[in-house]
DNA sequence: TTGACATATATCGACTACCAATATATTATA
DNA sequence: TATAATATATTGGTAGTCGATATATGTCAA
């Protein structure tokens, strides 16, 4: 998969995941890859970078698990600012689909 | 419209183009901007260099219009490896699309 | 006629997004 | 004991897009 085609919708796919309910980094990186059967691979290297700045703008907020043992996990949660960006870029994801699809099957049956 | 969006899938939107018939750069912006009805509005500074690169790659050719008056325009050409590199950018799209609706409308109405 | 705007191609610098590599720390398994 | 999975984090590099700018011509209105 050309890694490219990614881009900018990879802030809509965590914050779709965390619309289903609190959840931690390594977590969405499982979950995503599961659901789209493989098809979406999103490295850490990008995620939590990515999660920092979703936190700082005020779309999520962090809590840190209570765990005696193991790796502490940072459990993310959704704000309603957060809610507001997760229907906006799902508005112009589907936009941008739309008009994507609109191109490609334009000149489909005319030649 | 957030440009990110539209990364990796602008060289599938100029092929696809091409495939109709050969067309010259600024051609191909304005019916990219008419077809998707305002929402991919392709820069100059995006489009001419990438239209090298394609050229550079062996998926597409250049003629010059051979025209008397006024600024000349350059006609690209899809070659058979453009075609085929087409169609694997058009499969490699769909299959990110098909994927992204999935996790789109995975939790949709569990909540 | 002069200035503004559309046509048409081109390049450069800046910004953003993504990834590979690397680091750290714990637990489970071989 | 060492290899892999879990779990978070940072850094450096690459690629794609845009804004600004440059150049050159044609058209239309003031």
């Amino acid at each position: 998969m050309d890694k490219t085609l990614l881009s900018g919708s990879t802030a809509l796919l965590v914050l779709k995941l965390l619309e289903e309910g609190d959840k931690y980094g390594y977590q969405m990186i499982e979950e995503l890859r599961r659901r789209s059967d493989d098809t979406f691979s999103l490295k850490a290297g990008t995620l939590y970078p990515l999660l920092h700045s979703l936190e700082q703008k005020g779309y999520i907020t962090a809590w840190e698990e209570n765990s005696d043992s193991a790796r502490p996990r940072r459990y993310y949660h959704l704000t309603d600012a957060g809610k507001a960006q997760l229907a906006e870029k799902e508005t112009e994801w589907r936009t941008y689909a739309g008009a994507m699809l609109r191109v490609l099957e334009g000149g489909a049956c005319l030649a």
